[in-house]
This record gives C-alpha cells, sequence and structure tokens, in this order.
DNA sequence: GGTACCAGCGCCCTCTGCTGGTAGCTG
DNA sequence: ACAGCTACCAGCAGAGGGCGCTGGTACC
C-alpha cells in the first residue's frame, strides 16, 4: 500500500479486479495478476473451501483494456465469491467527494458506510464492488454494508442488502476509471436465468433489498488486501443449475415457490433454506433475518423481537418463575428449563448417546464438548501460550495463570486460591476437624489425599519385577515397603564391626571415624596453630576453646555435691550415681581432680551444649588413649573412670551425631 | 399473535487426577 | 551436616453437571 502511487484520489478505493474461475485458470491468470500487482475476485465452488489469494505488488487502480482482460469465466454456480480486495488510503475528504459522486449518479449511499478504517494509518480505505467478469458493464449493484462502519476485524460475517441493480455507472469502453461516470465498474449481480423463473411471492418480501453473507478478513497480504466472500443466499429450485457462472442476484426475491411441479406450494426463503408450506410462517421468519426488534425492556432497555421473548427477559428481571418443578422446590422462566431440570435432577433422561463411549448426555451441546475429547479438539487458544482449551470456561480459567488471579479466599486464614477446588480442600484439611483420611490397604498408613494416597500405593506397594536387595544382608524385595520393614529389623544392629578392635556401632560413618584411630589419621587442621584431629566437631572445638576470645565454656554442676561438667548428660549420669550413693567421684576431691574450672557462671546462663568434647575431659592424668577411643581430646585426664565415662563411643558419638 | 417446545450458547460449578515444591523425618 | 524419602500441599487442567438466557419453529 505504501508503495502505491495514485494520481487521482478516486483511484485510492480498493478494487475488485477481475472474476476468474479457480483453479482451472487459476494459474495464469495469478501469474498475470502478480505481475500487475491487481486484486482479484474468485468465484467458489465450495463455500467452505474459501482460500485467501495472495495479492503481489503494488496495487492497479485500473481495470485492464476490454480485450486483455480475463476471459469471462463459465462455472457452476456456487453460493460464494471470493472476493480478494486491496485497501487504499483515503482522506476523509475524498470520502465526501465520493459520496456526493455515487449520489450524482443515482446509486445509493454506498461509499459512506464501505469505509474500513485502517488500525494505524489515520486514514481510511473504501471498498467497493467491481465487476471481474464482464469489463464493459453498464450495469451495477450498489451495496450497503448495514448501518455502521466495520472494523476490519469486525467484519467477519454481515449481510448487506442490495439496493439498486443494473444501475448504469460505468462508460462504455468498459474501462477502469476514477469515478462512477468514467466506467468504474461494480459487481455486477445478475438476475441471468432466473428471470424465466415464476415470479416470487410477494407477501412479505421486500422489494428493495436483498441480502448477502460477506465474509471479510485479512488476505495474505495483511491489510493491504482485503478477502470478502460472499455467499448467494439464494435458494435454487432442486436439480436447478445455473448456466450462469456469474453470482447472482434476484432482486426481487425474497421467497420463491419450490415445488410446483408437485402441485403443492411451498415457500422458499431466499436469505438461508428455509421453507414452509404456509406463507405465513415464512413471513414470520423473514422477520428473523430483519434487525428490526421492536419490544424493549423497560428496565435494561434491552430490545427484543417478541413479546414472548421479552417476557421471558422481563421475568429474569423480577424473578417470576412460572415453571415449577413437581419434585423439587425449583422453578423455571421457560418450559424448556423446567424439563431440562426434570431431565438432569429427576428422570435422568439422556437422550444424547456418544458412539464412542458410553457417554450420555441431557443436552446436546454436552455430547458436542465430550466428543472433543476423543477428536482431541481444542478451539480455544490462550493467546499469550500454547495452551488451548476444549471449551471456553477452561481457557477462561487458564488465563488466571496469566493474570495471577485469585478468585477464590480462605474464610479463615484468609489465603487465596486460583480455583474454588483448591480453596475448598485446603479448607478441608486445614480447618476443619475429623478430617478424613484414607487407609493403606497395605499398611498401616493413612493419608489425607486421595491422590497422595495413589501415590503411596504406587512408590511403596507397587510390585517391581526386579528385586530390590536389603543394604545389611542379602535378602530381596519386590516392594519397597517390605523392603523398609526388612531393613527396619537391623536397626540396632551394631553391624559395623572394627577390623582391628571389638569396637561395633550403628553407623558406618562413625566406624570411619573410629578407624582414624588406628590409622592415625588427623585430616581436620587447625590453621591457627596447625594442630590436626580426626574429627571435624573436635577442630571446632579447639577452634572456639583456643582461638576464639568471645568463647564461654559451659559448665554443669551437680546439685548433689557440686561437681562440675562440660556436658549436660555426663552430669545427669552422675547425679544418678550421686542420687543412688554408688557415686564414685565426689567434688570433695577424694584423690580426683576437677578440671579447673573458669569463674563460676551462673547455671542459668551456662548455654551451649554443643561444647567442643574435649572440653568435656578433665585435665591431667592420662592421655586419651586413641587406640580405644574414638574421640582425639588431645587432653589429659584425671582418671580413667572419667575418661570412661565420658569417652563412652556410643555416648560421644549419639551427641555428635545431634 | 401467543405459547410450548426445542436448540444452542454461555457461564459457573464440582469432582477428579496429575504435577511439582516443600517440610519433616530418618539414616 | 547431609541426602534420601515421603506425606503434605497448592496449582492446574480434564471432564462433566446444571442452570440462565436467547432464539427459532410448530402449533393453536
Amino acid at each position: 500500500m505504501a508503495e502505491t502511487e495514485v494520481s487521482d484520489p478516486l483511484e485510492q478505493f480498493t478494487q475488485i479486479k477481475e472474476l476468474e474461475l479457480m483453479p482451472e485458470k487459476a494459474p495464469e491468470k495469478e501469474e498475470e495478476e502478480e505481475q500487475d500487482g491487481v486484486c482479484r475476485v474468485k468465484e467458489h465452488p465450495c463455500p467452505g473451501e474459501v482460500e485467501a489469494e495472495s495479492t503481489q505488488g503494488a496495487l492497479q487502480t485500473g481495470i485492464p483494456e476490454g480485450g486483455q482482460g480475463p476471459e469471462p469465466v463459465t462455472v457452476e454456480d456456487s453460493e460464494k465469491h471470493l472476493l480478494t480486495l486491496q485497501t487504499v488510503p483515503l482522506s476523509s475528504e475524498d470520502v465526501g467527494l465520493q459520496e456526493v459522486r455515487w449520489h450524482q449518479e443515482g446509486v445509493q449511499a454506498v461509499v459512506p458506510q464501505a469505509v474500513v478504517p485502517l488500525a494505524d494509518s489515520g486514514q481510511q480505505s473504501l471498498l467497493w464492488l467491481e465487476d471481474g467478469s464482464q469489463q464493459s458493464l453498464h450495469q451495477c449493484v450498489a451495496v450497503n454494508l448495514q448501518d455502521e462502519v466495520y472494523l476490519l476485524q469486525e467484519m467477519e460475517l454481515m449481510q448487506f442488502p442490495v439496493l439498486e441493480e443494473h444501475v448504469a455507472v460505468a462508460g462504455e469502453d468498459g474501462k477502469s476509471a476514477a469515478s462512477p461516470d468514467e466506467g468504474m465498474a461494480l459487481m455486477k449481480f445478475e438476475k441471468g436465468q432466473k428471470e424465466d423463473q415464476p415470479e416470487p411471492v410477494a407477501e412479505g418480501r421486500d422489494d428493495e433489498k436483498q441480502f448477502f453473507l460477506v465474509e471479510a478478513r485479512l488476505g495474505d497480504e495483511g491489510r493491504n488486501e482485503i478477502v470478502l466472500t460472499i455467499s448467494n443466499l439464494n435458494i435454487e429450485e432442486p436439480g436447478d443449475k445455473p448456466a450462469s457462472s456469474q453470482p447472482h442476484v434476484e432482486k426481487d426475491n425474497s421467497a420463491k415457490i419450490q415445488n410446483k411441479t408437485q402441485g403443492k406450494r411451498s415457500f422458499h426463503c431466499d436469505i438461508c433454506k428455509f421453507t414452509s408450506s404456509r406463507v405465513s410462517s415464512l413471513n414470520r421468519h423473514i422477520k428473523t433475518h430483519s434487525t428490526e426488534k421492536s419490544h424493549m425492556c423497560h428496565l435494561c432497555l434491552k430490545i427484543f423481537r417478541t413479546v414472548t421473548l421479552l417476557r421471558n427477559h422481563i421475568n429474569t428481571h423480577t424473578g417470576t418463575r412460572p415453571y415449577k418443578c413437581g419434585d423439587c422446590d425449583m422453578a423455571f422462566v421457560t418450559s424448556g428449563e423446567l424439563v431440562r431440570h426434570r431431565r438432569y435432577k429427576h428422570t435422568h433422561e439422556k437422550p444424547f448417546k456418544c458412539s464412542m463411549c458410553k457417554y450420555a448426555s441431557v443436552e446436546a451441546s454436552k455430547l458436542k464438548r465430550h466428543m472433543r475429547s476423543h477428536t482431541g479438539e481444542r478451539p480455544f487458544q490462550c493467546c499469550l501460550c500454547s495452551y488451548a482449551s476444549k471449551d471456553t470456561y477452561k481457557l477462561k480459567r487458564h488465563m488466571r495463570t496469566h493474570s495471577g488471579e485469585k478468585p477464590y479466599e480462605c474464610h479463615v486464614c484468609h489465603a487465596r486460591f486460583t480455583q474454588s477446588g483448591t480453596m475448598k480442600t485446603h479448607i478441608l484439611q486445614k480447618h476443619s476437624e475429623n478430617v478424613p483420611k484414607y487407609q493403606c490397604p497395605h499398611c498401616t498408613a493413612t493419608i489425607k489425599r486421595k491422590t497422595d494416597l495413589r501415590i503411596h500405593l504406587r512408590n511403596l506397594h507397587a510390585f517391581k519385577d526386579t528385586g530390590m536387595p536389603c543394604r545389611y544382608c542379602s535378602a530381596v524385595f519386590h516392594e519397597r515397603y517390605d523392603l523398609i520393614q526388612h531393613q527396619k529389623t537391623h536397626k540396632d544392629e551394631k553391624k559395623f564391626k572394627c577390623q582391628y578392635c571389638s569396637y561395633a556401632c550403628k553407623q558406618e560413618r562413625h566406624m570411619t571415624i573410629h578407624i582414624r584411630t588406628h590409622t592415625g589419621e588427623k585430616p581436620f587442621v587447625c590453621h591457627s596453630c596447625n594442630k590436626r584431629f580426626r574429627q571435624k566437631q573436635l577442630l571446632n572445638a579447639h577452634l572456639k576453646k583456643h582461638h576464639d576470645t568471645d568463647f564461654i565454656p559451659t559448665v554443669y554442676e551437680c546439685p548433689k555435691c557440686g561437681k562440675a561438667f562440660s556436658r549436660s548428660n555426663i552430669m545427669r549420669k552422675h547425679l544418678e550415681k550421686c542420687n543412688s550413693g554408688q557415686k564414685k567421684s565426689t567434688a570433695s576431691g577424694k584423690g580426683k581432680r576437677m578440671k579447673k574450672r573458669k569463674p563460676a557462671i551462673p547455671k542459668e546462663a551456662v548455654k551451649g551444649d554443643e561444647a567442643a568434647a574435649e572440653e568435656a575431659v578433665p585435665v591431667k592424668g592420662e592421655q586419651c588413649p586413641g587406640e580405644v577411643m574414638p574421640v582425639d581430646c588431645g587432653e589429659t585426664v584425671a582418671g580413667i573412670e572419667d575418661l570412661e565415662e565420658y569417652m563412652s563411643c556410643e555416648m560421644i558419638l549419639n551427641m555428635l551425631d545431634k
């Protein structure tokens, strides 16, 4: 569009170049047209196979010279014709000018209604229909695109009445011109062979208007091209194939007699396929194509075609529900609602049955929705991600994942949720008493949620072909639960035995530490004094004691004898001995020397039961017998008794575990 | 013209099941 | 301290039920 140069403002109108048969002549024509960059009119034998034609190059505003133009095509009549158009910028002044000219030529109000604003150009484009099959047409049909200006995006389906037909607007030479009086051709909807058909029934007929369905969408060239699909809504007599390839219009036919040969008159709607044996029914039906609505709701100003529709609508305002269910307290506005309700709730009649499964539904729409689960069809595409839904509600629900909306709030803790079901589960599990639990049928486990029970069964009770061996013995199990239960029987076993001495323990890592007492390995080094330790905890304790000026050691005093200990559990053990009179060492110092304490610290202030093991060991005495002790304290002790008390392998290692 | 009946669309709901993150327990 | 395991939990989607409402048609 940008590259289009038009000198004459009137040439800026969108034009339809030609009517062509496809696909027979398509290759030649398309090649020709691509060179010209012109728009096209195409006729599709099948309404459902409308395809956009790509138009390359700049807009060509004229119709080729008479002899050079496309040959008139002869095709089977069809109900739809594809028009490929191009939009051209047009200023508002041009629109006004054009409007005047059209009126001067007696063509009724075409241009203003056909204005299609461009989204971001700030200008407007016009559409009109041009005869593509005959270059020298003198007669045209003016069309009125309803009563409003459509955004292009909205022009998906519309009706427009043919206001005038066979209007002479073109010059004799058939050349495309910039204005109707200069030979501009419009789309012609000819009567063709229809003229010799019986005169339509006049009753209820609108001689001034005819309706066509127009489907408009962007062409391959984006907004530079508009593809219109015009549906001829006339109903043909059975077996009566029109000879003309032209899209045709029966100007004054709003209804026709269909079955004259059988002696029984039937009446046909020209707009749709409605047929009736009664004129009155046809007349009433034809009103359905009219936009006329005369019954307005005084409460919301909504307009309805019939009194019945209006009454039903007003009932929704007033709450009037005349149709009451005899089996329950429900009541409805319409009888249909009551019938449906009874099917759902009482009769359980489900007339719509799935052909692929046992599903049956009360409503056809439910079956239609169900069928998507078989076909996989997902018509509702998320505009923000690749998700597509099978129905509108799921898409709407999905959109909350993008918006972050959480419309459901727990009334207890005010937590918010995206789905009502999630909130309901939350309230049940968090804020309800007597929460039901799900008992595992294979073990004693009770699990809050059914879905988690399923996972439990899958993880622990599913049979596995490949057996799972016990970590501690040669037993093999095919259910994980059995394996775990079996391994628990090994729990109290001190299965790790030292190869150098009689030491045994439950955990392998303890044995690793113990083994270092035999190998002499001391992998933990103090970087301040280069002293080495077999355990990381000992290094940490060393760092606190010797290199941390803020460190205050913990002292536990026996409330009975006053003896001080660095570990609470040791003190408690000592206290048991004190109480039982089996005390072997006392604070009075019967040959036992206590570790020199730091200034007394109130017991309440004593903290840090994690003080290092070496802190717990009284000084002076024997060197820690590393060959039997897992703890490398690096200190001396007052006596073997304290040493044994403190250095119980299990005790220390258990403490370290904590 | 009124009305009953039916069809269809839309909306909201529940139930269900899967998934992934996490806290707590255990070794 | 750490890893592994598992129940717990919220998030999310699939499927279907139920109803509100409007529109079309047949019939009286």
